[in-house]
DNA sequence: ATAGCTGCAAATGCTTTGCAAGGCC
DNA sequence: GGCCTTGCAAAGCATTTGCAGCTAT
């Protein structure tokens, strides 16, 4: 468990208040390692930890958290927006059945990269989703 | 433009019953080339053409159409749900900052395949989004 | 005949917004 | 002090649903 200081600088670092809202919600994403997870588990999560802290609140901190990197998005599937904790470039199983998303390392999934992009502009990232279905 | 007799044809192929509305979505769909459209501008579309198709209908008619084979969904955004007419597997460039989408063939960007997938799994699909910025 | 489809209007549900009160520097 | 943030409630909006009437086979 990171505590509240760390965080505090953390999102300093990042160029941001530190209010409790914030560290608390630091405190619940980064603490338990990479991450997958949607407003309404952080929300009830939060809940359930005694720490009320409002859904627009929730969403204003994930987005500013996204802006300003200490957090990404994932769209898989227009009713399930994920955030990941983790920033170094990565990509995804998924599993539509469930939600279930998996980390996928780099290595281990080679795209060739630099290839061509159009003139004039320029690469923000590659997002890569292996969408998966168990068998049986 | 394809003829609605085609258009009947390709539906009852891919097993859907071709109902008026479907055989002239289909004919707007699938008669201009490759297309990444969104309920809302194909809705405008057909009442620009005159032919008036409820959006219950355009949503289910859509969604019937991805079950069934005709188009595939991308997300590329939580608010904009792209369909995407064209069936064989290539990947996409995404500018945020207006929607665009445009087709990456996959000759262009080679992802090594066959990679590990976790056992018990099968793979249904590798969705990538190369995520662009207009340069100034 | 009958199973499936359409379309309206209403409901749903996630997300955003307006704004007053409070917190941070 | 002044600006930013929070949180409530309300608004917004894309999508889905219920259901009565219609269509395709």
């Amino acid at each position: 468990m990171y505590s509240a200081q760390e965080m505090r600088e953390k999102i300093i670092k990042h160029g941001l208040r530190p209010t409790q809202q914030r560290v608390m919600l630091a405190q619940a994403l980064f603490s338990k390692g990479d991450r997958h997870i949607c407003v309404e588990t952080l929300h009830r999560e939060m809940q359930f930890a005694g720490e009320h802290i409002s859904l627009a609140t929730i969403y204003n901190t994930l987005h500013s958290f996204c802006e300003h990197g200490l957090l990404k998005e994932i769209f898989v599937d227009p009713e399930r927006v994920y955030f990941d904790t983790r920033m170094d470039e990565h990509y995804h199983f998924f599993y539509e059945e469930n939600g279930t998303l998996l980390d996928i390392e780099k290595k281990d999934y080679p795209i060739q990269l630099p290839f061509t992009i159009p003139d004039n502009a320029e690469l923000k990232g590659v997002d890569v989703i292996v969408r998966l279905k168990s068998k049986q």
